[in-house]
Parts: structure tokens; sequence; C-alpha cells
DNA sequence: GAGTTTGAAACT
DNA sequence: CAGTTTCAAACTC
């Protein structure tokens, strides 16, 4: 009847009464015992009165409705989040996934930063120099966080450093948290993977070109599977362009921002720190500027799933890219990536030659050769947009330069003027090769590069410090290759955004 | 920073 | 399922 007059009654015109005045002024600072009552606590309390419910009762109250009478106080905040496995509890609903918490696929495309103030609320990053932890810190006032409305507990992660009140997504209410996890699955099983499979926005006035909408905000365009209204949230759309500008503009000035107040400056090779949040490769956050790249295939913009989604709006792509496979490296490990790796290569050859006693200068042998033509120059083509828009992004964005001369050396080390040694050589167009010749003799890839890196070796005789440069040269790759791996399964599986997963790949070699 | 708008999540 | 309420973030001023 009256349910909540009290709030009710003071809210008559104000949609959005917020308790908040209650409660700023009796929570003045977020954890303290918050006392307002936002009809949670009312209920709590009535239910406070007949307390005798026990356990279990209590417990599936917290399930399925509001919240639990308990504790109202909340413990400093925990540090760290998690995404506990809360599989637990799984009422075995239909929809139940047959074994495990399978890893869902999951979107991958650089969302758009949420950057509010110039003080953006994720200090986390850069936590301890190596990866860095975002984390956005929520400021929920009346869902405890432990309602999908809190984006921690959305994401599965505990507050941390948050403004929240009253928050019980901590450590220290494990129990609480579990049982609100379990309630919020019963209702939505795919929740607590991040963006998931979204069904889709069903936005009626901003045209989903707003970050209101969550598409939008993710940086995808909208799909079949959403309802949205007058929706301007498709490739091609002028005044999404615009509006990707707009927001990409301010993307970069935060960055900018970010990277001083980082590094102090801006220097040529002062590493950018543009990873911040990954947000536990779940949510999306941040929006890096996409170069005003519509195409859907540019490197830059993976697709929002391993599978390219139909646009709602343009139904001739439905059946083409209905099923194209993308590589979960894709938009992650660039050319400049594979660039830069092979001039560390080189470099690491050069500097064992140099190490090394004694050097042959022999470079005519085995280094044969139908590797030597075809410069690197296909590269280039090919892929040029990328270097563009790997601006931000990557260390140092000398990669042009370097392309140049490296591919144009042609067995020489510029740098040095003087050959290089067949493996660094090899290593230097081996890839490049490997794709020729998959192309025309696919079986043999595997042996005819093995063959010809033996050879050289083997051309070379007994000259150790060959063997031992290419010993080198050959762990590093190897290092690099496993680390790859590494990289592709967790983007796989978990989701990285690209941003994160690129400096995971600089650190690589790096 | 306060106030408004918005659409998802929660609830009935 | 639809209609309503609640919620916290996005946005505006
Ligand atoms: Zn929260
Ligand atoms: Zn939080
Ligand atoms: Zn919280
Ligand atoms: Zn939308
Ligand atoms: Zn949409
Ligand atoms: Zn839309």
């Amino acid at each position: 009847m009256e349910h909540r007059e009290g709030v009710g009654a003071a809210a008559p015109v104000m949609m959005q009464l917020d308790i908040a005045v209650n409660f700023t002024a009796a929570a003045g600072n977020a954890n303290a015992k918050g006392n307002s009552q936002p009809k949670w606590l009312e209920e709590a309390n009535s239910k406070h009165a007949r307390a005798v419910l026990g356990p279990q009762s209590a417990s599936r109250q917290l399930a399925r409705t509001k919240f639990p009478p308990r504790k109202m106080v909340m413990p400093p905040k925990s540090p760290h989040r998690e995404l506990p496995r809360m599989a637990e509890r799984s009422q075995s609903p239909p929809v139940a996934p047959v074994g495990e918490p399978v890893p869902v696929p999951k979107p991958a495309l650089q969302p758009l930063m949420k950057m509010e103030s110039p003080k953006s609320r994720e200090h986390n990053w850069e936590q301890n120099g190596g990866t860095p932890k975002k984390q956005k810190q929520c400021r929920c006032k009346n869902s405890r966080c432990l309602k999908l409305y809190c984006e921690c507990f959305a994401n599965g992660a505990y507050c941390d450093g948050c403004n929240c009140v009253n928050c019980y997504n901590t450590k220290e209410n494990e129990a609480d948290r579990k049982e609100a996890m379990g309630a919020v699955l019963e209702r939505k099983p795919n929740a607590f993977y991040g963006a998931e499979q979204s069904r889709g926005c069903n936005c009626k006035r901003t045209g989903c070109l707003k970050k209101y909408c969550e598409c939008f905000q993710a940086n995808i365009p909208c799909s079949y599977k959403c309802k949205c209204i007058d929706c301007k949230n498709f490739e091609g759309c002028e005044e999404r362009k615009a509006r990707l500008y707009h927001y990409s503009a301010d993307s970069m000035a935060f960055i900018q921002q970010a990277n001083v107040a980082i590094n102090g400056a801006i220097g040529p090779s002062s590493k950018k720190i543009i990873a911040f949040d990954e947000t536990s490769r779940r949510k999306y956050t941040k929006w890096l500027p996409e170069s005003h790249q519509e195409p859907c295939f540019t490197s830059g913009t993976p697709s929002s799933q391993s599978f390219v989604q139909p646009s709602k709006h343009d139904p001739t792509k439905l059946g083409l890219s209905k099923s194209a496979y993308r590589s979960p490296l894709s938009g992650i490990l660039q050319l400049q990536h594979v660039n830069d790796f092979c001039k560390l290569l080189v470099e690491v050859s050069t500097e064992a030659a140099k190490t090394l006693p004694e050097e042959r200068k022999m470079i005519d042998g085995g280094i044969d050769v139908n590797r030597a033509d075809t410069s690197c120059r296909h590269y280039e083509d090919s892929n040029d947009h990328q270097s563009q828009q790997s601006a931000v992004e990557l260390p140092e964005n000398r990669g042009n330069e370097d392309r140049t001369s490296l591919c144009e050396s042609d067995g020489y080390d510029i740098q040095n003027g003087r050959p290089l040694s067949p493996g660094t050589l090899a290593l230097m167009c081996d890839e490049r090769d490997a794709t020729f010749m998959a192309a025309n003799a696919p079986s043999t890839v595997t042996e005819s590069n093995t063959t010809t890196i033996s050879k050289s070796a083997s051309a070379l005789g007994p000259d150790q410090s060959y063997i031992e440069q290419e010993r080198l040269v050959l762990t590093r790759l190897r290092c690099f290759l496993n680390g790859l791996i590494t990289c592709g399964s967790i983007e796989g599986n978990e989701f990285n955004h690209k941003v994160s997963s690129t400096s995971g790949i600089l650190m690589l070699w790096s």
C-alpha cells in the first residue's frame, strides 16, 4: 500500500529523490553505518523484528529479494578484487552450462572509456609498475554493491577503493556476497562474465549514440539483438562517426593527461601507459581513438566476439560474416609488434656477434636467397593503417623507419655496416617465407624451414660463433612464441581488451 | 558539485 | 511476459 511512504512522499515531483541526502550526512564516510532506509533497510528492520527465522530463511531472503537484516557496518574496503567461483550454488537451472563455469567467448573491443572528470577513478593502475590494475570505483549507495547495478559486483570484482556506501561487496562479507551472486545467477546465468553475450540494448531516446547505451559504450554497433529505437549506432553512420570522434578526442586528452601524470613528461621514448583498466578483462572500459575507422575488419577493431555479429542495419553482411572466425590475437598482435621483435632479434644477434670471439664474414654461403628477394615491403602495404592506429599504445612509434631500414638492409646491418649472420637473416624473413610457402606447399613448410636453418648452421660448419649466435636468437624467438601462445589463450578465454594485451605482448620481449 | 536524464536491473 | 520501480552512471549546467 503505502510502501516506502517515507521516500515516495518526499518525492512527489522529483523522480530521483536521493536518499543520498540522508546518507551523505549520516555516512559522511562511506563505510559508516548507513542509517537511512532505502527500502532495503526498511525491510531489513521489519525482518529484524522477526529475527527468529533462522539462518536458512534469512539466506533465502537475501537471495531472492532485498537485503538481509544483518550487519550494517561496512568493514574497511578490502583490497583487490577477484572473481570467486560461484559454481557451488548452481541451482541446476535448465540453462546451466554442462559442467563448469566455462569461460565464455567474450567480446573484445576497445570499450569507450569512462573518464568522467579528469581525475579518473581508476586510481589503481600501474599498481606495481607491472600489470596495470584497473577497477573503477563505484559509488553505489543503495544496493550494497550486491546487485548488478554495481559495476564492481557485476564484474565479479570486489569493491576496492570505491566510494560506495554500505558496501557488502568485500571479502569480509563473502557470505552475503556469494548469496547475492547466486541470486543473480538464478536470473542471469551469464552474469559475472562481463559484457558477455549482452542481450542488446533497448535504448529509446539516445539513438544509441551516448554512453547510456551499452552497445555504444562498448564501442560495438548495435546488432539484431538490440531493440533500440531510432538507432544510429551502426557502421557507416555519419552521426556515429562524429560521436565517436567526440569521445575519441576526450579519450586522447585523458590519455595524455594520464601519461603526463605518470611519466611526468611525454618524452619520445618514455613508456606510455595506456593500458589502464583492463577491468579484469571483463567489462569494457577504455576506448582508444579508433582513427575514425569504420570498417569492421580493421586490425584495430576486433569484433565484439570471435564471430562477427551481424549488424542490425546491414543485412548484406548477415550471410557473409556470419561465421568469420577471428583469432584471439587478431587486433592484438600487430605488424609492428612483429617488426619490433624482429628488430630485437637482429640486435640480439648483432650483439652476440660482437661479443662472441671470432666472427666470420661470409655471408654468401648458405643463406639463400629465395628469401632475400622478397623484402618486407609486403608487410607494409597490407597492414599500413595499423601503425598509425597504434600511435598511442606502443612504446615507441618509430616502426616505420625501422621497418624500412630493416627491410632494405638486405643482409646488412646498417648500424654496423656489416653483414648479418645467416641466422639473423633467416629470422628476418622466415615468416614471410612461411606464408608464401604455406600457400604453395603447405606440407613442406616446416621441413623446409628446418632444413634451411640447419643448413646454414652446418654450412658454416665448425664456426661456433654462428651457432651460438643462432642459439641466442632462437631462444629468444622461442620465448616470444611461448609468450604469444599464452597471450592468445588468455585472450581467447578471458578476454583482455586490446590495450592490455598489447602491453602484454610488448612485455614478451621488453 | 548539484540536478537531470537515461536505460538496465530488480521487482510486482 | 509486461508494467513499474529502483538504481547508479552518464550527462548537463
Ligand atoms: Zn558498488
Ligand atoms: Zn565498487
Ligand atoms: Zn562497494
Ligand atoms: Zn542502444
Ligand atoms: Zn544496441
Ligand atoms: Zn541501437
